[in-house]
DNA sequence: ATTCCACCGGAATAGCGGGATA
DNA sequence: TATCCCGCTATTCCGGTGGAAT
């Protein structure tokens, strides 16, 4: 059934790209600029989750990197690295300079030792950069002349309205690549590619694919979930091709295999209130708060409460319902629009 | 209309931990 | 070993806000 799992990875770049040539050349004429030693402006990704803007930065520096070999690129998740000193910290250790550095190494030392590495071009990705807390880091990007830097983010207004003037300003020149939902056609044609790479010949047919396409409403992540998630279970089972049967029980699966993911990185006071949340569908914080303090040995604040329910806001994991003193608590339901 | 109050979230600070340094 | 330094989390403090109560 399975011929290379690696394909059906959501993180998986393919060597070709289907659907997205238009967005692949805007981004490579934004870093052109590279090839004749000049500084590009910075390159902005914007669009909804699963839409491939992660994966269509990685294939475009991938070619780069073939026209200009001296090219060094860090692709950084602000959500892991979400303070100035991991992105300088990343960015050190993706072009083999981060050695001796620690903790207590102060951030003027790890932006000099960036400073100094400029005899190479490096593109620095930045994803999700709308989790990103101190948005110095990209001030101190913009000082660096040999570091490019690609910024993706869901929407251009929320990520503009987290930044401070000074990194507001740097910025406002740039060049915006907006990518929308896959239409069913278009995720269709990529489960395609896949399945054809990653499954034995024959596996699934179209009306499956179709299915599939269906079910994932534009986001390719899901998509490619569903198609992974459905062909394991033909494996296990012993199947040749994937029945609709087996389709079926595999879309709420890949619903919520994100999710138990997130959950199981909670930490134990935050899974707590997750479960709270969970076990009463809807509550009050005032609610919540109480419930929490009586459940646990050792309550937290509850300001630090707020801060993890933001978080898990965030996260999707729960959902805020109306603000200040009406506000009320409840778990996000998996099935959208 | 006015006051009250629950709640949010920004900013500054404390405290912990762990590597470095002497 | 004692001390310094600094990132990181949780806490303290507090101003702002909108629904509820008067």
């Amino acid at each position: 059934m399975i011929v290379d799992d690696r394909v059906l990875c959501e993180d998986f770049v393919p060597s070709e790209v289907v659907h997205r040539h238009d967005e692949v050349n805007l981004l490579s004429e934004a870093l052109e600029p590279l090839l004749s030693g000049g500084r590009p402006e910075p390159a902005f990704l914007f669009g909804p989750t699963g839409v491939g803007k992660t994966c269509i930065a990685r294939y475009t520096l991938d070619r780069l990197g073939e026209q200009l070999p001296s090219a060094r690129v860090a692709y950084l998740n602000c959500w892991q690295e979400y303070t100035r000193f991991r992105v300088l910290y990343g960015l050190l250790e993706a072009i083999d300079r981060s050695f001796d550095v620690h903790r207590s190494t102060p951030k003027d030392e790890l932006f000099g030792r960036l400073r100094a590495a400029d005899d190479a071009p490096l593109v620095a990705i930045l994803d999700e950069v709308d989790q990103l807390e101190e948005t110095a880091a990209l001030y101190d990007l913009h000082r660096l002349p040999h570091v490019s830097p690609v910024l993706i983010a869901n929407r251009e207004e929320e990520l503009f309205a987290s930044f401070d003037d000074r990194v507001r300003s740097r910025l406002r020149a740039g060049v915006r690549v907006q990518f929308d939902r896959y239409g069913t056609d278009e995720l269709v044609a990529i489960l395609d590619e896949r399945a054809r790479q990653g499954l034995e010949p024959g596996a699934v047919d179209e009306e499956g694919l179709r299915t599939i396409a269906e079910a994932a409403a534009g986001d390719a992540r899901v998509a490619i979930g569903i198609l992974r998630s459905a062909a394991r279970r033909a494996q296990t089972r012993g199947r040749e091709e994937l029945s609709g049967e087996l389709l079926a029980e595999a879309i709420p699966d890949a619903r919520t295999a994100i999710r138990r993911k997130t959950v199981e990185s909670l930490l134990d006071h935050q899974r707590v209130l997750y479960d709270l949340v969970d076990e009463a569908g809807e509550i009050a914080p005032g609610e919540l708060y109480e419930r929490y303090e009586a459940y646990v040995d050792e309550p937290k604040t509850r300001r630090t409460l707020r801060n993890y329910l933001t978080k898990m806001v965030h996260y999707d994991l729960i959902e805020a319902v109306g603000e200040k003193r009406g506000r009320t608590y409840r778990i996000v339901d998996g099935e959208r629009e």
